[in-house]
DNA sequence: CACCGCTTCGTTTTT
DNA sequence: CGAAGCGGTG
């Protein structure tokens, strides 16, 4: 027997199929840790040198930006060890794609893409239109209910004792159920709001909005997946052109694709199309995401194979267990299953369920302990951590993972009290997210365009130059008496100037556009156009001024800037890199630290140590009430109308077993019994997993407690299906 | 009309 | 910790 090629060796039978699988359509269901990324790059390898498909017909969608990067670094590890540098994973020749490199990006990335290549033209746009993101979205939005009136409520909502029931809705509020509104229709619905829509007050919000962006040259982050599908549509020679280059195409963590990205799927047509999905890992429902996306597959893409990665290769086998647990608690895998065992069979629409097993070792206890409140909770952590680190333990395999944004402030707090304890937060505000990065970024694409709208707004009056409310609503109104392919606010502002009808703080400004644009005409190289952006505005002197605290911390940043400024050569490029970057895709820093994160921003990530805070009823799952109701209409009504309370409780298990996979050798979950001032009782997902498979440890330690008799018999007995299947059900599974 | 300093408040998850 | 509201000063 001749050796198996590189790419197909050490591989699991199934692993193989999936990377030898002939064209057609692909659904491989992989559970977490089934090494699904080693599968796919496998995939490719065989099509790029057993089947000597040309790269540029193979394309890779991925969750991220740097998850597209890696699988691209690793097809060329496999096909060329030790030529990496070949290629690069960064973008900036993306325009070129050296030798085997392969398209592996986000969504939102390649509907870029379909936009620049001509599709923007479908929409009135030029081929070098701006992206906006959700900082200038927001913005916008705000214009727009601004300009009709819609203050959103009056700013003293103050509740009286007696007037509960009006649920006092700021203006933040309201802007952000504007932009949910908006962000849902575009994804989820059809593209023109013409039609019947929820509410009508929307309608005319859509159309202002709309228009704003229209006359900016701008597409929205959602505008990026739903309008390029439309252009696909629309033009039938860029179809073709993009058709070609996405012969073999592969989408990645396929359950948490939104309705409008399987129509962009459904555009591109491929005749050979492999998706990697875990109906269990969909964790994205806020943003129009379903696990039946994956049923749905079977039906739109008639006849499928569906081949199955469920041996776990990652995390012990005490820790596949729990996750197996929470699997059966999951009412879609019930629904799944008791259909299919109706049917003798899996039926074409339901996918059969997973059944997770691994041959690792059984490993450490799942430890659980209970303390009184949030500090308290995150000091015993801590000092665990910190136990680990002793021992030897290299920082960056170590995790703490929470449900919100909230729960992290007194880890952080309480890590920032260990000196030399190198940790990172992600998910926080990232990188290109601050402040002060966002605001050179934005001189820079004024710079490049008048038209850019909200990247001007932010910067009219940053650093301050005395031009404030209503000079805005000067230029805002000086705009619209030019036509409209020509209105913009540089414009504005310049006409204003000429006449003399504005303060001297905008001959300042138009000073420094016509000095950066000058620059960039003459070919200045990015860096020092950031440089100079910096200086022209006097932005440091405004940080010591605006932040004597972090001064120096947020003009590191902007050196940092202009150092992954460097990297590039062409500034739409950079602008469209940064824009596009995931909150992991930052420059990255956190090589030997530990990691502190959201479920959600740790989707792909492992780690030797996990520890999940929060496991309180309210917290994880967690409790909300004012979102639901814009969810219910606009969102995924297949879920909901069955049965509105548990598709929430679903999809907060899903987050929960998603988070629990994500550990390799320890999971450590704890709970506080007084979380503001309140009274809070441990989570459900606790007994869904089991008291004989969780241990319950003291605060702080490795040492079972000793439990009531009473409390063990009330577990036992309220899961007595759980109680008989334990370990042994994973250990038997080989 | 802009700006400063003061208070208050709320915080789901993100491409 | 950030954003947003308020009231007084230049």
């Amino acid at each position: 027997m001749p050796e198996p090629p590189r790419y197909l060796q050490n591989l699991s039978a199934s692993q193989r199929q999936v990377a030898t699988r002939p064209d057609g359509h692909l659904l491989v269901l992989a559970g977490p840790g089934a090494g699904k990324t080693r599968a796919l790059t496998a995939r490719i390898g065989h099509l790029l040198v057993a089947r000597q498909i040309p790269a540029r017909e193979i394309a890779a969608i991925t969750f991220s930006r740097r998850a597209g990067g890696e699988l691209r670094e690793r097809v060329a590890t496999m096909l060329a060890p030790g030529a990496v540098g070949a290629i690069h994973s960064g973008d900036a020749t993306a325009d070129m794609f050296p030798r085997p490199a392969v398209w592996a990006g986000t969504f939102h990335a390649f509907g870029a893409r379909i936009l620049r290549a001509g599709g923007a033209r479908t929409f009135g746009r030029t081929r070098d239109f701006s992206i906006y993101d959700d900082d200038d979205t927001e913005r916008t939005v705000r214009r727009v209910l601004t300009a009709l009136g819609m203050r959103g409520g009056s700013t003293k909502t103050r509740e009286t004792a007696h007037e509960p029931a009006e649920p006092s809705r700021t203006r933040s509020d309201v802007v952000a159920a504007t932009m949910r509104a908006i962000s849902l229709l575009k994804r989820t619905a059809r593209p023109h709001p013409d039609e019947t829509s929820a509410a009508r007050d929307i309608d005319a919000l859509f159309a202002a909005y709309e228009q704003e962006l229209a006359q900016a040259n701008a597409f929205d982050f959602d505008d990026l997946v739903a309008l390029s599908a439309l252009a696909l549509g629309a033009d039938d020679d860029l179809r073709a052109r993009v058709r070609a280059r996405t012969r073999h195409l592969l989408v990645d963590e396929f359950q948490d694709t939104d309705p409008a990205q399987e129509r962009l799927i459904a555009h591109l047509n491929p005749p050979d199309l492999c998706v990697v999905a875990d109906p269990e890992q969909s964790i994205y429902a806020f943003r129009g995401t379903s696990p039946l996306v994956v049923d749905r597959f079977l039906d739109t893409w008639h006849p499928a194979t569906i081949i199955r990665l469920e041996q776990n290769y990652r995390s012990t086998r005490r820790i596949v267990a729990v996750a197996q647990r929470l699997r059966d608690a999951s009412p879609a895998a019930a629904r799944t299953d008791t259909q299919s065992m109706a049917r003798g069979t899996a039926t074409r629409n339901h996918p059969p369920r997973l059944r997770l097993w691994t041959e690792n070792d059984v490993g450490d206890q799942i430890r659980f302990w209970t303390t009184n409140q949030p500090d308290r909770e995150a000091a015993l952590i801590v000092a665990d951590i910190e136990k680990r680190l002793r021992e030897g333990c290299p920082p960056s395999e170590i995790a703490v993972l929470t449900r919100t944004h909230a729960q992290m402030r007194p880890i952080e707090a309480a890590l920032l009290k260990v000196t030399d304890l190198p940790f990172v937060v992600i998910g926080g505000v990232a990188f290109f997210g601050r402040k002060e990065v966002r605001d050179v970024l934005a001189y820079l694409r004024v710079a490049r365009t008048d038209d850019d709208a909200a990247a001007f707004w932010r910067i009219v009056n940053a650093p301050r130059r005395g031009l404030g409310p209503a000079m805005v609503i000067a230029i805002g109104r000086e705009m619209l008496t030019v036509d409209a392919p020509t209105r913009n606010p540089v414009g504005a502002l310049r006409r204003l100037t000429a006449d003399g009808r504005a303060p001297e703080g905008a001959y300042d400004l138009l000073a420094i556009i016509d000095e950066l644009r000058a620059q960039l005409v003459s070919g200045s190289r990015l860096p020092d156009l950031v440089r100079s952006a910096i200086d022209l505005a006097k932005y440091r002197a405004h940080l010591t001024l605006t932040h004597p605290d972090d001064a120096r911390e947020r003009e590191r940043r902007l050196d940092t800037l202009a150092e992954v400024a460097s990297r590039h050569s062409d500034l739409r490029l950079f602008l469209d890199e940064v824009v596009l970057s995931t909150q992991v895709d930052g420059p990255r820093e956190d090589m030997g630290s530990v990691r502190l994160s959201t479920v959600h921003a740790a989707k792909g990530a492992e780690f030797d140590h996990v520890y999940l805070p929060g496991c309180e009823h309210g917290v994880f799952p967690l409790r909300y009430q004012a979102a639901q109701a814009d969810c219910d209409e606009l969102g995924s009504a297949e879920v909901t109308s069955e049965n509105p309370g548990s598709a929430h409780l679903a999809e907060e298990r899903r987050v929960f077993y998603v988070g629990a996979t994500r550990a390799r050798a320890s999971l450590t979950l704890s709970a506080c019994t007084f979380r503001q001032n309140r009274r809070a009782s441990p989570s459900r997902f606790l007994t869904e997993i089991g008291s004989d498979l969780l241990v319950r440890c003291d605060p702080g330690t490795s040492i079972p407690v000793t439990i009531p008799s009473a409390t063990v018999r009330r577990n036992s007995e309220s899961h007595p299906a759980t109680r008989t299947r334990t370990l042994t059900d994973v250990e038997s599974a080989e």
